[in-house]
DNA sequence: AATGAATGAGGGTTCATTCAT
DNA sequence: GATGAATGAACCCTCATTCAT
């Protein structure tokens, strides 16, 4: 912004300073819509299918404004997807480091909170696009791997071993017990922007009925327990 | 083209008849050989991302001849789906019905068999193609839904309840326990298709140990038994 | 923008008044910087493959000042032409008709004397540009070709007549002879311009040397005089 | 071509042949046509303000066509000025090597040919091209640099080197000398081109008459010999 | 007057589809 | 049937031009 804006010349009046603040804020904001706009869409439609008018579009611009703030289509992606993976994985780390309770509750805390964080969100459509396109873009995928698919995988197997470790659990192969905890997640997920925006309305998956649902049955298994055996 | 075919003598004769059939046979198989091209690149590549002549170029045919066969690249789409989804669940439900064993034994025999039959071949990129190209072809995924879903579905609550009402199994939320198996599943057909693809060499995962991992939990769940009951 | 106007205080003042002025100046010198940079780049990189965006940019003002000062990217090649052909020719023509000296001297004198006021200005692009595109704007070439061409043949033709006439130049097809003049000359500019920024430093063209050696042949020819006459 | 049309099959008959022929010859003639069309339109209206569209339709095929065979509109430029420099200079130095006659007739007989064998035909174009287009395609100025100029300029070196050394020409600054030839016959070309498109008709330069006009002052000077000296 | 964000027509390029051979 | 040259609609991206500030 201009100096003079701030300093308060002889043009400048309290209207000008409030539009162009106004506008300010309006090309500040741009990016993101355009980052949110592309996210729905490519998540709904995949990367190729959707054309770079229609996020402009959707984002309330012309087709030539999308272009000022991102150099091409796929840049775009690459930002779409750096912008949802604010990698919150030391906020939880720390979270899960201080969590006083069982390590049964805490795993149905991290299902929980995953969802509210992420699965509930916007954020959730990266899973589902990094799913259908990351052969095309494998350098966004590597970085996908290494912000996103690493650091949960760590953390989920941090959760499991604190319950090997305290007794609350049995002994774990942990390179496969994590996906009893990320398998049901990513599928809720690809249920809720693939298959599911198909199913008739009314039976779509309820997502807290669920995640109880799988956290129960890994807890403590399908099997009556006791009696005869 | 085969030399053979090229160099073939005017007047018909016994060599003649065999190449005819070799041609008859092989005018069969080129259906078949485009739509297992298709079926990888789209897999792969997803669909709006892969052109009508890499497919052609896989199957060794020219880019008309695909169009000989498939009036659209869209219908091909569609052939591939529907090749690929040859409805086995008659069979399994036979084969379910007569299960002697335990419900627990079941679930696992389910899962490896599903597997084996499903998940290690080709037809498994089916699931990642529909989980990708849903919301663009409603009209694939209601077919696939009810060709696939609702019947696989089906199968699976058909073999819990079998657990629940021989009260080897606890009482279930069977609209949400199926997902218990299915989760897991399709979640190791993503794996495969998708970002399994950009995970270093030596850390994809070993399907058996997957499955046996994933079944353990299922049906024991995490927790320790007895002691303290 | 200088900092100093931003800042400048609310009441008139013997600052404002000086602020005034050199705002003034400014805004008059605006075009001709417009201008200045438009032939640069216009020369260097042809005008369609010029942006507006660049020309502001090296003027040092913003795309929008441009088209302020000019109504579109063609007007502001026609002012660039109207503004760089100041037809000097009266000027030429009264000196010339005051050459005291040799015909052969007097085309020397003029050769170097166009050198210093053309050729070695920025003046001697629009010849490149007109080169360039005077088949995509051909008003602008007759308007050229009216301006420059017609009264810079005549001022040749009338140096070389004098020749004639005094009988130190042999007898001569003016219409083609004048080129003998123009040729070299329009050559080293169209060297300055194109392939000769092209060329490896240090093998460029000396103007003086080429000059005085294509003079020198034009007014004596190669071929060795008299002896064997 | 397939191997069955040669053969003969069944299918194949004489005009199926002659067809083929056809068809082939047009599919080897199209690059050429397109190259012809792409340096007319380039000559005439430069490089960027052709549409590659122009260049398709004036080769008569659909814009399609025109990247079936040349990858890019950059590409295209590339393969006209390649196209269009076919190194004759080997051919010309043998030709120059066996001249019998004057250095003199020489010059002029180079200049004759030249006009012949380039500056009449299509090729003369590129020279324009360039002249015009060098600093926004560097790699090919540099291309057209080593190719023509530097070959050119030696071969006319060698003629004049040849006079100096008869003792017909007197002493000569070789590197200037050189561009009593290429000058005249550059601006030649570049009148026929650009500006000479914009003059008058009836006006224009009749190139015989130039040349011969441009080598007898060369040769001679304009200078009257012999008497006063 | 000056700015630069926004626009949208235009041009390069791709690719599903057609059709003459 | 099979081919692949040809087409042209559609898409990405550029940039001259506008206009609110």
């Amino acid at each position: 912004m201009s100096l003079s804006k701030l300093i308060g010349g002889r043009a400048g009046n309290a209207s000008d300073e409030v539009q162009a603040a106004k506008r300010e804020r309006r090309k500040q904001a741009r990016p993101g819509e355009l980052l949110d706009a592309a996210l729905d869409l490519f998540v709904e439609k995949g990367f190729a299918a959707t054309r770079a008018e229609e996020v402009a579009a959707r984002a309330g611009v012309s087709k030539g404004t999308l272009f000022l703030y991102f150099p091409s289509k796929e840049e775009l992606l690459k930002a779409v997807v750096r912008e949802n993976i604010a990698g919150r994985f030391a906020e939880w780390n720390e979270e899960f480091d201080h969590f006083e309770g069982s390590s049964a509750d805490m795993v149905r805390y991290c299902m929980n909170v995953w969802w509210q964080r992420v699965g509930a969100t916007k954020a959730s459509g990266i899973t589902k696009l990094m799913m259908s396109e990351a052969s095309n873009f494998p350098e966004i995928a590597a970085f996908y791997q290494q912000e996103v698919i690493v650091p949960g995988q760590a953390l989920i197997r941090k959760i499991l071993q604190r319950g090997v470790d305290s007794g609350e659990f049995g002994p774990l192969d942990l390179d496969y017990a994590i996906f009893l905890i990320i398998a049901p997640l990513i599928f809720l997920i690809m249920s809720k922007h693939s298959m599911g925006a198909c199913v008739p309305v009314g039976t779509e998956l309820d997502p807290q009925r669920y995640i109880a649902a799988q956290a129960d049955a890994i807890l403590n298994g399908l099997v009556v327990r006791g009696g005869k055996a």
